[in-house]
DNA sequence: GCTTGACCTCAAGTTGGCTTGAATTCGCAG
DNA sequence: CTGCGAATTCAAGCCAACTTGAGGTCAAGC
């Protein structure tokens, strides 16, 4: 249970053998070798589909998770790169908390229009306070 | 301070006019007016435009947030369906949870592999619990 | 009343992230 | 051996979310 062929990988991981294949252009992952033509991977190519999968649900790119990931096994980034793009994570998930908040809110409060309702004001009030509508990641 | 034209929606929320025209397109936002060919927003515009924000980040599409936020100013799905979304948020805030924890771990760790480090495999176990490699939300 | 600059429309172009298809190549069960 | 199903490459295609450009309009300051 050591070597994986692209289709095993692809149905454990969910992501379909063309995507592998793509990644693997990007640079995100690798096989360890090849059978033949048939490219033979190794069980922590899961593990990095995993990560590349968190990566992107938090909006990073392609080109990001590479270099938070590395080529090879290891972050390609200094230490407080990685702190910072953590720390821009904590931000991003005050974000999410609130949207979900706000979503809650809407679902429950009667308010003729949301406008009016305090609770929802101050939801709106934090929002403004955390747009920090960022510029993208330096890439350099 | 309350009517404002689309150059200082621009200014004010960072979002681009050619931007705020095509999400007019989409059915996110709407002027309140016209003043001859001009757009004329009203104040409630920056807010929408925060959430639709956050609700990018969040990783929905624009049809999606637009049923979120409902065409008018209130939203378009019935209570269940927003707090299913709202679960799906807290989903997704865990996992970024995780990648946060991660990266940092991956930052401060001096483990020469991570495949060895115990805490680093307890990360990578919660994460596969969490992989929820989830089926995008019904259209229907 | 003219100029000017911010706005308008509409079509076409761009980018990222994949998918699809045609034409092969191969490993392995029978 | 033979055959077949799963893999391979490579180019082209696709979709969402915008951006860009050409050509036109208009309100406001001088």
């Amino acid at each position: 249970m050591k070597i994986l062929d692209i289709g095993e990988v692809a149905a454990q991981s969910g992501v379909p053998p063309s995507t592998l294949r793509y990644y693997e252009e990007q640079g995100l992952i690798a096989p360890i070798g090849r059978k033949g033509l048939r490219r033979q991977y190794g069980p922590q190519t899961l593990l990095r589909l995993t990560l590349i999968s968190m990566g992107k649900a938090a909006g990073f790119s392609l080109p990001e998770i590479v270099r938070m990931l590395g080529a090879d096994g290891r972050p390609d980034l200094p230490r407080d790169e990685l702190h910072a793009r953590a720390d821009d994570l904590g931000r991003q998930i005050r974000r999410l908390q609130l949207l979900q908040d706000t979503l809650r809110h809407v679902a429950d409060c009667p308010a003729p229009s949301h406008l009016d309702c305090p609770s929802f004001q101050k939801l709106m009030r934090q929002a403004e306070r955390t747009a920090a509508r960022g510029g993208k990641h330096a890439t350099r």
